[in-house]
RNA sequence: AGAGGAGUGGCAGAGUGGUCGAAUGCGGCGGUCUUGAAAACCGUUGUACCGCGAGGUACCGGGGGUUCGAAUCCCUCCUCCUCUGCCA
């Protein structure tokens, strides 16, 4: 969410913000904003003022009562009655205010930081860099969702059976691997100066609104709808509502955590078979990283975040992209994306593995995150977050990319952890 | 899950209808003393919003209510503790 007293004092900038990301009306919506906050201000002044004449004269009633002027107590009594019914009104209407300048602000996205490029649709994201020579795989070789029926790792099958499509179970040695990757990501986390963090993978609303996922997208989660609580579709919102209402001191920061858990998501409409075995699914596993910044920390700790994923994906051998995301395919509370991708030769795609990002002080204005500066100001702090990685497009890639008719080869930093050199 | 008890400032802990944003202690910050430190003593010490300012308003787990007036009374939800039950 957006601070409404940056948005007055530099409309312009907001403005040209938000054309960037494509919003048409984006002058008109600030404009109204700006108002309603006006409106908000005034609507205050006035309720105080007559919140402060009925203290004084609730203070006055006290003393008569006490020296027993009973009568001249009444006729103040009589006073009191009409500011009564006068706060009444003005605090409603304060909240009604409230609620539409709240309701306003949600729909309004994050600014885009000067460095992202316009543009539309995932077309226009400025590729960054992209290994140079793509693996040529013989006639032979098999997309993934072959590869698992044919080495018996993963089931998707026998996922239908239990829950559904989308939940494959995976057997042996797929089981194996991911495991492994799991602890070879969370390791490696953890010597780059990360915590690691277990959270509940079910969440509260106010979890999901502080971290931008409600209101709005409640289509793309699961909900346990007999406890109101919400199925995790990132480690994000937990590990990140973890700081919700608190000032941390600056000898806390950065803070750096990392997490693993499964993650859900719906996948509302998004369904077809261009999105067939491990390329799109409704649980899978993620390690992410979360870090907390000072303001003028976040971006060369978003560079340092963007760098250790990079030298991840490396430590694999897989043929990656790194690409900044443009305008329009920026995610809503993000104001700078990088993608990271790495090429699956079996079924000549990119797959989506990572994404790092800076909210800025997006975040944290609806976490009310914030620490005390050198002058003991109260600030808001950045946050940023980055899968560190997602597994199962990670596992399709080296399926693909590591097969020969026999065996698939497993990469040389994980055999310490899997326990076997092939599949 | 049932019965009972409780939730107050960074922490501990008073306060059961009226100058209570809240005693006191600890902690934090500043100072006196000291070569330095400790001790002692003095001062200071929550958050947010409105206002150019003086100042004002709100907040005692969350929400609602009673009252001229609520930390204090009522309703409701949440959380924690104790006992019983259940369970990995």
């Amino acid at each position: 969410m957006l601070q409404v007293q940056l948005i007055s004092e530099n409309r312009d900038h907001f403005v040209e913000g938000l054309l960037k990301r494509s919003i048409p009306n984006a002058a008109e919506l600030l404009n109204e904003i700006i108002e309603i906050d006006l409106n908000r201000k005034k609507t205050q002044n006035e309720l105080d003022q007559i919140l402060n004449e009925s203290n004084n004269l609730s203070k006055q009633i006290g003393g008569l009562m006490k020296e027993g002027k009973r009568e001249e107590a009444e006729l103040v009594k009589a006073k009191t009655a009409e500011l009564k019914e006068r706060s009444k009104q003005l605090n409603d209407s304060l909240n009604a205010i409230n609620d539409q300048l709240k309701d306003k602000l949600y729909q309004i996205p994050n600014i885009p930081h000067p460095s992202v490029p316009p543009g539309k649709s995932s077309d226009d994201n400025e590729t960054v860099f992209e290994t140079s020579d793509l693996p040529q795989l013989s006639d032979s070789a098999l997309p993934h969702w072959d590869l698992i029926t044919k080495y018996d790792i993963i089931d998707f099958e026998l996922g239908n059976k239990i829950t559904g499509a989308g939940f494959p179970v995976y057997k042996g040695k797929g089981a194996r691997l991911q495991r492994a990757m799991v602890n070879y990501f969370l390791d490696t986390a953890i010597e780059n100066g990360y915590v690691e963090i277990q959270p509940p993978i079910a969440v509260n609303e106010q979890s999901g609104y502080a971290t931008g996922q409600l209101p709005d997208k409640e289509g793309q989660m699961y909900q346990l709808t007999d406890t109101n609580l919400f199925l995790i579709p990132t480690a994000e919102v937990p590990i990140t509502n973890i700081y919700r209402d608190t000032i941390l001191k600056s000898e806390d920061l950065p803070v750096k955590n990392v997490g693993f858990t499964p993650c859900f998501r719906r996948e509302a409409g998004s369904w077809g078979s261009h999105v067939r075995g491990l390329n799109r699914l409704h649980q899978f596993d993620k390690v992410e990283i979360v870090q907390i910044t000072k303001p003028d920390k976040s971006y060369a700790t978003l560079d340092e975040m963007a760098d250790y994923v990079e030298s991840l994906i490396k430590s694999l051998n897989l043929p990656y992209r790194k690409l900044r995301l443009c305008g329009g395919d920026l995610g809503f509370t993000s104001a700078i994306t990088y993608d990271f991708e790495v090429y699956s030769a079996g079924q000549k795609k990119w797959l989506e593995v990572s994404s790092v990002s800076n909210f800025e002080t997006y975040q944290t204005n609806r976490l009310k995150l914030r620490y005390k500066d050198e002058n003991k100001k109260t600030q808001l702090l950045h946050t940023l977050n980055g899968s560190a990685l997602a597994l199962p497009r990670i596992l399709a890639a080296i399926l693909e990319n590591n097969q020969n008719d026999q065996s698939i080869d497993i990469p040389e930093v994980l055999r310490k952890y899997t326990g076997f050199d092939s599949i």
